[in-house]
DNA sequence: ACAAATACCTGTAAGC
DNA sequence: TGCTTACAGGTATTTG
């Protein structure tokens, strides 16, 4: 669920509210969420520690602790990171709670328990692959990155090894700004759509981080507090299958694009 | 060397 | 009112 905007929307929260706050304990429940290390390495490595920074690199928080270590989450597409107090009733999925000595606690709560937790050194061996982060990559490289690719630009923009932090949202969104069809080969790009291309996906990223990111429906992405994003308002084309093209009128189409929905405009995608 | 399919889960909404 | 099916923000692994 969660892509570039809302992980940063969380980040900012967690950096408002935790800065210096020191774990006193760690309850796992659900181990399925801690399959990188076993959960009592994970909570040991975690009793005792202060968060002092809180980075992300794509759709992955880091929370640096004071021994040096990093806590890193991904939400994949359920997972919340949310902030209660120890005596607030605990919610159904909910796989983790880092407790902290101020009364307080950040709970992993994920249905479908796609997301994980894990401890590891700064030099973050497990990310080791990961794509520069969507909204630190300049025009020359971006120009560098996509003339290298043959792929097309829909699965390139989903390809976190390539860009980090774009998932289905954005990329359907970033295309439709971009006035650019899911199929063009990235390498055979002319230069102004590399440009219209690269300029959308900062458009885009940074409108939706100032909505606070999307919330469909169902109501998974949540921030920190449990509050939804607005950027699904002023979605031009995802989910919107069949109403107007807010460019040109003309119906917005859903087709199956590696087995993921992709909406677009057909007369304004080119 | 690729792309496509599958697997991992639960919840919800739509269709019958 | 059920019951069944399709689909969901992601990504690692397997298959072709």
């Amino acid at each position: 669920m969660p892509e570039l905007p809302e992980v940063e929307t969380v980040r900012r929260d967690l950096a408002g509210a935790l800065g210096g706050a020191r774990v006193s304990d760690v309850v796992v429940s659900g181990k399925r969420s801690i399959r990188r290390q076993h959960p009592d390495v994970f909570a040991a490595a975690l009793a005792g520690a202060r968060l002092e920074s809180f980075a992300r690199w794509g759709k992955y928080l880091l929370l640096g602790l004071d021994s040096g270590q990093v806590l890193v989450a991904h939400l994949r597409m359920s997972g919340q990171l949310l902030l209660a107090l120890r005596r607030d009733a605990v919610m159904r999925h909910t796989h983790v709670r880092v407790m902290f000595s101020d009364g307080r606690e950040l709970r992993f709560v994920d249905p479908r328990t796609f997301g994980e937790l894990f401890v590891t050194s700064p030099d973050l061996p497990e990310l080791a692959g990961l794509g520069t982060d969507a909204l630190a990559l300049d025009l020359g490289a971006f120009r560098a990155l996509v003339g290298a690719r043959r792929a097309r630009v829909k699965p390139l923009l989903l390809d976190q090894r390539a860009v980090a932090g774009i998932g289905n949202i954005y990329s359907d969104e970033i295309l439709w700004s971009a006035r650019l069809r899911w199929y063009r080969r990235a390498d055979q790009l002319r230069p102004i759509e590399v440009r219209r291309l690269h300029e959308a996906i900062g458009e885009v990223l940074t409108a939706a981080i100032a909505a606070r990111g999307s919330s469909l429906g169902d109501g998974q992405y949540v921030d920190l507090a449990g509050l939804p994003g607005t950027y699904q308002e002023r979605h031009m084309v995802y989910g919107r299958a069949g109403a107007p093209c807010p460019r040109c009128g003309r119906p917005i189409e859903r087709t199956v694009v590696a087995q993921r929905s992709h909406f677009w405009c057909r007369a304004c995608q080119r």
